[in-house]
DNA sequence: TTCAAATGTCGGCGTTCGCTGACAATATAG
DNA sequence: CTATATTGTCAGCGAACGCCGACATTTGAA
């Protein structure tokens, strides 16, 4: 599975928990979070803080990996690609 | 590259970004966060937020997966026996 | 449908964020 | 070595965090 966003992120990390047979209070007390926390983190809160991200993947046997995409892991016909300057210079732009 | 700790991703970000040839101040710029965002998070901090995070991935070329750990990501050298059906049947229900 | 569990939302609180600007401390040339 | 660029640190600021408690909504099983 590929991460871009956080929202795919959170998506994945609910359906883990799921799959696990987990409710939103026993992961969050796993990992040290409050419950609300993981809610707005599993719908794609932004501002999430790593640590508890890397907590909740660790909790659920998650394996976080990274790679150059010029070694492919998979020959992809895959994610569309996003100037992200483009998005960010748009982002700032629009808080001014 | 296996990521289990904000320092860890801290430190591969720094390799990268230097194996790219840019500054602190280059890349802070492009991801749109302030230069000191980028020094504390290469140097591990765990309370930054991933939304920053996977804008400097994506800046750098840098592709994040996650998978269960008990789906190994590359097939160790040797034919592995898979039962396709049964992966794919697995898949599918995965996904429900 | 009924009812309990799970999930989502709200307000308030203290803490920490990430930002800017300025300065100190290292690296890297020349 | 000196001079420059790069990196690291500090203080101050407004904004958002993540926490808790309580309540509303949705989900799932009887």
């Amino acid at each position: 599975m590929q991460i871009r966003t956080p929202l795919e992120l959170g998506l994945v990390i609910r359906d883990r928990r799921r799959k696990l047979g987990l409710t939103q209070a026993e992961l969050a007390r796993k990992i040290g979070a409050g419950r609300q926390w993981l809610v707005a983190f599993e719908r794609g809160k932004s501002r999430a803080e790593i640590g508890l991200v890397l907590r909740a993947l660790s909790a659920l046997d998650l394996l976080l990996t990274i790679h150059p995409d010029d070694l492919p892991l998979e020959p992809s016909d895959g994610p569309i690609p996003v100037d992200i300057h483009a998005v960010v210079d748009a982002a700032k732009k629009a808080r001014e």
